[in-house]
DNA sequence: TAGATTGTTAATCGATTAACAATC
DNA sequence: TAGATTGTTAATCGATTAACAATC
């Protein structure tokens, strides 16, 4: 059941319900217990029906007059989104970006956690940056090999990152989370996630001018 | 015929036309004049009929038989993205992940500059990061109407995007581009865009999921 | 009870894919 | 010329929205 409809979401869907997560974890700490699809989608400017249609993927049951309580849907959207599962990834490339993100504390709360950064300057390979190792890029294969290590996010610059994304893939990565502007070309069994600074600006723009 | 158009895009194709062009910025680069739908599809796993019609709204005609010229078609996309109309931002929040962004220079390839950034931290404040002055967040509506901003990121903690936000309206920012995860709740002619890690670090793990 | 809210089935809307004539 | 490729119109597919019975 749970297996089917990992199958059935939306890439839409899946951007929204973190939204309704942050919205419902406010409400949480304010001792709020139930709220409803309405007042949900008020907030974000949705249809109710979008809403229960989307919490409903997460089986997460709602009452009737009530609404959903809060408690059992912030644990039902983590169990859904997979947030419980504990993921171990890498880290290449440790420029200003990468070093943000070694340091981005709120990754444990989606059962995610960076282990290790590599680089090739020299400068900065056996340091520590906001408490991670910094290796070279060399020992990045036995690492991931040795600790079972399958999700690594590029963030070199994008002449470099085709390269590491096929060092990645000969260590055994079997999931990229690209920060380079770049289009990876890739195997079709590796999962591939773009983020796209110039596509992120460009929908602002759009929608900034059509308000206009 | 633009105009008509840009309320027509779809955001995944938003999405998708980024990566064609950073794949023809790197034809051009080798010296490549012309390439055709199949072999940018190929590249990325889609259709070539989706590629032609992504690329159809920004206006580039193909040749038959011949593909698109990539001098042509980089020239439209950003004429179509709003790549070269210029626009200024502010930062609020210059943490790791906000100083990250105020030093990242490919923005400017997009036509986004950030001017400025605010923080609370008298610390920091008066100081300058990537070349870019930190001012006290008091400060923020005075220079913003003065210089007419209107784009607005935010990279404060969760729990005081909002009042950021609020603040960011106050002074005349009409496009809000959100980094912190949190659900603001907005005026609807306020443009908002949510870069959000959960839902990212989500899809990730759920195509992972799907390839095994 | 009355009425607000859920959850599901059906209808609509929009994006993707298929088909194919036009073109070079 | 033959055949690869574009661009457009039509068909399909999937996501959103509407309708409404069930429920508390």
């Amino acid at each position: 059941m749970v297996d089917e409809n990992i199958e059935k979401v939306s890439i839409p869907s899946l951007r929204r319900l973190p939204l309704y997560y942050h919205y419902m974890k406010i409400l949480k700490k304010r001792k709020v217990d139930y709220v409803s699809s309405t007042k949900i989608a008020e907030k974000m400017n949705l249809t109710p029906i979008q809403v229960r249609k989307d919490l409903s993927i997460t089986g997460v049951k709602g009452r009737a007059r009530v609404g959903f309580n809060i408690k059992d849907a912030l644990e039902k959207i983590e169990e859904f989104m997979g947030w419980k599962d504990k993921k171990d990834g890498i880290l290449v490339g440790c420029g200003d970006l990468g070093s943000a993100l070694l340091g981005y504390n709120n990754f444990k709360n989606y059962g995610f956690e960076i282990v290790a950064g590599f680089d090739v300057d020299e400068k900065i390979t056996g340091t520590e940056i906001h408490g991670k190792r910094i290796f070279p890029i060399d020992r990045m294969e036995n690492l991931c090999k040795r600790l079972h290590i399958k999700v690594g996010i590029i963030c070199v610059p994008s002449k470099s990152a085709q390269k590491v994304a096929e060092r990645m893939i000969d260590s055994g990565i079997e999931a990229i989370w690209n920060f380079a502007p770049a289009a990876l070309e890739i195997p079709n069994d590796i999962a591939l996630h773009q983020e796209d600074m110039a596509a992120s600006l460009t929908i602002l723009f759009k929608k900034h001018r059509k308000n206009r």
